[in-house]
DNA sequence: GCGACAG
DNA sequence: ATCTTGTCGC
C-alpha cells in the first residue's frame, strides 16, 4: 500500500521518467522575486479524491479584506498513484489544468505541499510554481524529509545540511513552510509574519471547497 | 537490509 | 488523501 517504486504491485517503469522529468524542472526554479510587502491577493489551491477522479478547487483570496474573490473548480481523472516524493506526478496534472482557466492575475500561489524542502528539491509546490512562472509557497502539514531544530514557535528545517525551510508551531496546529519557486525562504517567512503566522486561511478553506465539491459529485 | 514516507 | 466511533472542550 505504501511501498515506493511500486504500482499495482510491480515497480513502476514511470518512476525513472518522472525523476529525470522532475530534477529537468528543478533546473528552472528561480530562488528570489516576491516581496511579501507587496502581496495582496493570493490563489489557493488544492485536491480531494474520488477513486479515479481528482476534485480540483483554487480559491483567490484578497488578503486585505480576507474575502474570497473568484473560485474555480475542475473534476479530473489521476492517472499515477500517491508515492512519497512523487506527489506532483499525481496532483500537478489537474491543478495546472485548473490554473490554465484562471484569467485573473495573483501575486502569490499557495499549495498545500512542500516545495524546496524535498529529497530532490523539487516538491510539488515548486513544479507547479515553474510550470506557472509564478511566485509560489509550499505549506505542507506533515514532515517528508529534513530534521528539524526544535525552537519556540519557528523551527529551522534541514536537510543535507542545508536549510529549506522552517516548521511553524502555532496554538491550534503545526505546519511547514518551505519556498515553491520565484520567492526567498525569508520573504516566504515574511509573508507568514504579516498574517500572524497563522495556517493561511485560504487554504483552510480551498481544503474544504475541495471535499463539498467531491460530495456534491 | 530496514525503516520512513507531502497528499 | 480516504475510511471511521466515540470523545473532549467551548
Amino acid at each position: 500500500m505504501k511501498s515506493i517504486d511500486v504500482v499495482e504491485g510491480r515497480p513502476s517503469p514511470l518512476i525513472p521518467f518522472a525523476r529525470q522529468l522532475q530534477l529537468r524542472l528543478r533546473d528552472l526554479f528561480v530562488d528570489s522575486g516576491a516581496e511579501a510587502r507587496n502581496i495582496r491577493v493570493t490563489l489557493a489551491v488544492d485536491a480531494s479524491y474520488v477513486d479515479k477522479y481528482a476534485f480540483t478547487c483554487a480559491l483567490m483570496y484578497d488578503i486585505r479584506s480576507g474575502q474570497i474573490i473568484r473560485k474555480w473548480k475542475m473534476k479530473t481523472e489521476v492517472y499515477f498513484p500517491y508515492i512519497p516524493g512523487y506527489l506532483f506526478m499525481r496532483e500537478a496534472p489537474p491543478i495546472i489544468k485548473l490554473l490554465s482557466r484562471v484569467d485573473t492575475d495573483y501575486d502569490l500561489l499557495l499549495i498545500d505541499a512542500h516545495g524546496r524542502l524535498h529529497p530532490r528539491r523539487a516538491g510539488l509546490a515548486t513544479v507547479v510554481g515553474i510550470l506557472m512562472k509564478k511566485p509560489t509557497i509550499g505549506i505542507a502539514k506533515s514532515l517528508l524529509v529534513g530534521s528539524v531544530e526544535k525552537r519556540k514557535g519557528l523551527s529551522p528545517v534541514t536537510l543535507d545540511g542545508e536549510l529549506l525551510g522552517y516548521r511553524i508551531d502555532m496554538n491550534k496546529m503545526s505546519y511547514y513552510v518551505s519556498q515553491g519557486n520565484m520567492i526567498s525562504l525569508e520573504e516566504s517567512l515574511r509573508f507568514l509574519k504579516r498574517r500572524g503566522y497563522e495556517y493561511p486561511e485560504e487554504l483552510r478553506l480551498v481544503d474544504l471547497e475541495t471535499k463539498k465539491f467531491r460530495s456534491g459529485s
